[in-house]
DNA sequence: CTGTTAGCGCGTTCAT
DNA sequence: ATGAACGCGCTAACAG
């Protein structure tokens, strides 16, 4: 038994090739492609040889060669700012429901809400050549955003964008910011605390925005004693109990800039013996999944965020198909549970 | 002035080459790779044209055709089950934290708890040629794992597995079982319920397990109208005190299988006007973010799950790079915070 | 219907 | 020190 043609087999373990597949199926390259990608018509008998050699061969097609061929990766770069932050997780699992079966994957990349490093993940998300790149929030400017566009399409949270092969979604957080406010007022509540987010993050400003509206349309006085800062986290939400508490201004109810800050406004309110909605009503903002189940759940302001990303995932596709992307203004909702009650 | 060689320029906007580089440098195609990767000594002019004709042209070197050249993609697979579960993204944080800076990024899959579907996203990193796959838990046998590392390096959670390319990282489940349920008994109960997770889980046997050895040391009779079901899911929580209180067989505490069924529990008891820990004791296992801000703080069972991330991948980058996985075990904890009380 | 061949963009000998 | 040429694995004309 003479030593057939193969060279490097074992050598390195390396993955079979279309020209592998062919020499043992007995055809050309190009056949198999075909059968590989139903690009023509190929006769029955070659069409079960080359099958029978990739099952045999365990074959795969090397994406990456497909890839550089063909000019598209399947892949989008989806940028978040933290990847342990419900906020993002649900948004991504609606990107990933919208990939499903597309063939697309995600190339997840963290900016850490800092600008600076957002702006290289996305120089490297281009690098890798992703077919396109889904921007959820941060510190990018929209005309950051919209340079990006230029060379790749772009779909992004929280802005608002007018570019060719650009597409932004955006809230009207300051509508969610002034029905939080006036849920509350409703009840007839009138000291009403704020824990705002970060200064720079837009959202943050409109919610508060929002809230001083609201505030002022049932001209109730603005009073400054009752605001505290915030960053969006657990730690700021209990931080910012301790203030308003030393701040000795009194209060009823409290409204926090998102449900992670309402979280640790809980705690620490449980802390002091305080009851929540008895003594203190509470609000919240996003509705993450946990807000159902803290004790009492949460009464918050819902943002669709899995419908978001499902929907700015399908946009996107449909930009790099050259569609147009199909219109959506994502709603605001005041979700009632049971952190707030009337002012008896 | 003659058209000068250029076809394709401003057809497509497609991204510059090595060669446009080359041409508006001056030099070989070459000889701007050398500089790209200071694979070589280059003169100090040349090396200047080179760098001013890449700024100008924004050049970014095609990472698909790098890859597809060097045989390495710098990607490396992440099998997760649910992105929105803390318990992944926890350790995907420690995932991400080993990879940034080395050039490598994840690419992730989720599996959904489903062997089929799982088997099947494994196939499309390997098509897409990651360097190395790292498999978060999930329903894949470690027989199959092992034999995903005859083709690529393979690093697991939740598995023990001997292979070349493979190295798995287990958690003592039944250790962490035991000392959620010796940490009740020392309390002085006796009557101690479990929520179990999906039996098709191991972790969840085996937490199972260390709950009735416990049990058994202390010489307490097992009894079974105290064990219900659960699916490691916040709603199977709920359920499973409506269960437990249905079977009226009496209970001073309760030891969910995980955190999120503790959620659960902790809500439905709430409900009930039960109170958590007067009246019933409630520990959880994994210990995930959310725990510190549950009203009380949930006593629990710490996994280090951001370490067991970032371990995981740093061993995974060892391996493909040659190099043996450094030993590493991760350790149970009790986490006492106040769930959890002395039977008067 | 099928095979041959020319790239996709880059890294890398091999000469010079 | 530098350029020419080949090939990574695959798809897509272009002949037959």
């Amino acid at each position: 038994m003479k030593t057939s043609v193969r060279s490097r087999r074992d050598e390195k373990a390396s993955s079979p090739t279309v020209l592998e597949v062919a020499k043992v199926a007995g055809v050309s390259v190009s056949t198999v492609s075909r059968i590989l990608n139903g690009t023509a018509r190929v006769s029955e008998a070659k069409r079960q040889a080359v099958e029978d050699a990739i099952a045999a061969l365990d074959f795969e097609p090397n994406a990456l060669a497909q890839s550089l061929k063909r000019g598209r990766s399947m892949t989008v770069g989806v940028l978040t700012q933290d990847v342990s932050s419900s906020y993002f997780t649900e948004t991504l699992k609606g990107v990933e429901h919208a990939l499903t079966d597309t063939g697309y994957a995600p190339l997840i990349a963290s900016g850490h809400w800092n600008a600076e490093e957002e702006a290289h993940r996305v120089r490297l998300l281009i690098a890798r050549r992703v077919d396109g790149i889904i921007i959820l929030s941060g510190n990018l400017t929209s005309a950051q955003i919209t340079q990006y566009s230029g060379q790749v399409p772009v779909v992004a949270t929280g802005h608002r964008i007018e570019a060719p092969k650009a597409w932004a979604i955006e809230l009207d957080n300051e509508r969610g910011g002034v029905m939080a406010t006036r849920h509350l007022l409703d009840l007839g509540h009138r000291r009403i605390a704020h824990i705002r987010g970060p200064e720079e993050h837009a959202d943050a400003e409109q919610r508060f925005a929002g809230y001083r509206r609201a505030l002022e349309e049932a001209g109730v006085q603005y009073d400054e004693r009752l605001v505290v800062p915030g960053d969006f986290y657990e730690t700021s939400g209990v931080l910012g109990v301790a203030e308003l508490l030393a701040r000795g201004a009194p209060f009823t109810a409290i409204f926090a800039a998102n449900d992670q800050m309402a979280y640790g406004v809980r705690l620490a309110l449980s802390r002091q013996g305080i009851r929540v909605p008895d003594d203190i009503s509470l609000i919240g903002f996003d509705d993450l999944p946990g807000s159902l189940y803290t004790t009492p759940p949460l009464t918050t302001v819902r943002q669709p965020l899995f419908d978001m990303g499902r929907i700015a995932a399908g946009n996107l596709l449909r930009i790099i198909d050259g569609d147009p992307p199909e219109p959506f203004a994502p709603e605001v909702e005041l979700v009632v549970r049971e952190t707030t009650r009337r002012l008896r």
